[in-house]
DNA sequence: GTCGCGCTGTGGACAGGCCACTGCGCTAGG
DNA sequence: CCTAGCGCAGTGGCCTGTCCACAGCGCGAC
């Protein structure tokens, strides 16, 4: 095995046993290399993989906070995958258009199904939705990336309460991902000032629906709503479209 | 911005506008520093992180098939990335599992949907998901390493057949991220040999409704089967179970 | 008591060298 | 003329050594 993978599988042990915990801190470059037997650069490439993957945070200097921390970031990892596949050419637009709307419609059905009873820090992200719902609802036209970033705060403060942290991360990465593309589907639709106010109307709904308890309304409401936008966009594959 | 990171930027752009695509060689390790201005243990960084996600596959040596490819190998970056934040502790195992059932389940629905008319290709899934249910079906008990190879190839046959390579790539993905965690689970099953043969009906049942067309209940039925399993190998949260 | 400077530890980066591996082409032998 | 063997060149794999930038902390001067 290559020197830089035998550090990879001896952090990821020293995660797995509960040596190295979420927040602490790395032994220094020089001090990994001497520990593990290889060289600063092989324990350099590890490391910049892991932060790659959003499993470490890399800060220079001195101090608290300095050094290599273990944080956590699964949406980096998955994000900087996704960009990257689609941009080799191999992993088309509208196939993450297809596993987004599968992905969040079944989030947004749990979503609704454990409204009754919030933790605070869920309340919190109830929140966050209302305050984006009620954003898009100003009176007034939106531009297009102001729009989005309220979209990006509603729909992701809805598949946070779902609690599953894997579909959010890789929600946001997948958003992350095809970010480009949806700004630029956005920018080309005929009527934006239409077409926005429809959506914010999708997004009420939607949110009634979940605060309702209505999982199953929520789910297609939801559906219904990411696949039109990428239909009108020219996102979604022809052959997807259910 | 870092030099690796500003190579990892110029190798995305060049895929991106087509001047490198799939199955084509970067330029050497030496080359590449140069034309990018930085020092090779820089490229080397960046080309490992794309390694690990999946993107290109380095090998030494000389002639065709030598130095550094661009790949298409998705599922690498996102099975490593998973498996990576389940070592650090922050993801919970119960999270991949309801993922995958959701992803899956939507994937064998749309997989029903569209098995009517197959290319030559998605005949050969098609056999394989047929050769695997035989071999599961055959007398006599399986091993459970046994049969989660043979389950493996069921299950991701018919993803394969929906088509959608993103699916296909998270679902194999999450199954290597959390492949110790199943083995693990299935071995502590009290009667493998009615669990096994359980699961094999059921497989049959899901197959024959993906055949039918009939892709609501293969949904369904996938959906139940997946959780069945997993409750029974106690992987799965009290709170995500439907 | 307070301000400022230097020390120390951290990652960031580079240069240069050496090794192992692999395929191709040349050359010597049949 | 053909073939088997060897050497060469190009590739990644890895290391050593060095220097730089940055940030906090403590000591010392004022």
């Amino acid at each position: 095995m290559r020197a830089h993978q035998q550090v990879l599988a001896q952090i990821e042990a020293k995660m797995l046993d509960g040596t190295w915990g979420l927040g602490e801190r790395l032994p220094g470059e020089r001090a990994l290399a001497e520990q593990m037997g290889v060289s600063r650069p092989s324990v350099r490439e590890a490391i910049s993989v892991l932060e790659a993957l959003g499993i470490v945070k890399m800060n220079v200097g001195s101090g608290p906070g300095a050094g290599t921390q273990i944080v956590d970031r699964p949406a980096v990892g998955l994000g900087m995958a996704v960009r990257m596949h689609i941009a080799a050419g191999t992993l088309p637009v509208a196939d993450v258009v297809a596993t987004r709307a599968q992905l969040e419609s079944g989030a947004v059905r749990h979503a609704a199904a454990l409204v009754a009873d919030l933790s605070p820090a869920e309340g919190e992200d109830l929140g966050a939705v209302r305050a984006a719902l009620r954003a898009m609802e100003a009176p007034g036209p939106l531009a297009v990336d102001e729009f989005l970033r309220l979209d990006e705060s509603f729909h992701m403060g809805i598949v946070r309460l779902s609690g599953n942290q894997l579909t959010e991360a890789i929600l946001t990465g997948l958003r992350s991902a095809i970010a480009m593309y949806i700004a630029q589907g956005a920018a080309q639709v005929p009527d934006w000032g239409e077409t926005c106010s429809r959506l914010c109307r999708e997004h009420r709904q939607i949110y009634e629906a979940v605060l309702a308890g209505d999982g199953s309304a929520a789910e297609s409401l939801s559906h219904a709503h990411i696949w039109a936008f990428y239909a009108e966009a020219g996102l979604a594959g022809e052959r997807e479209h259910p």
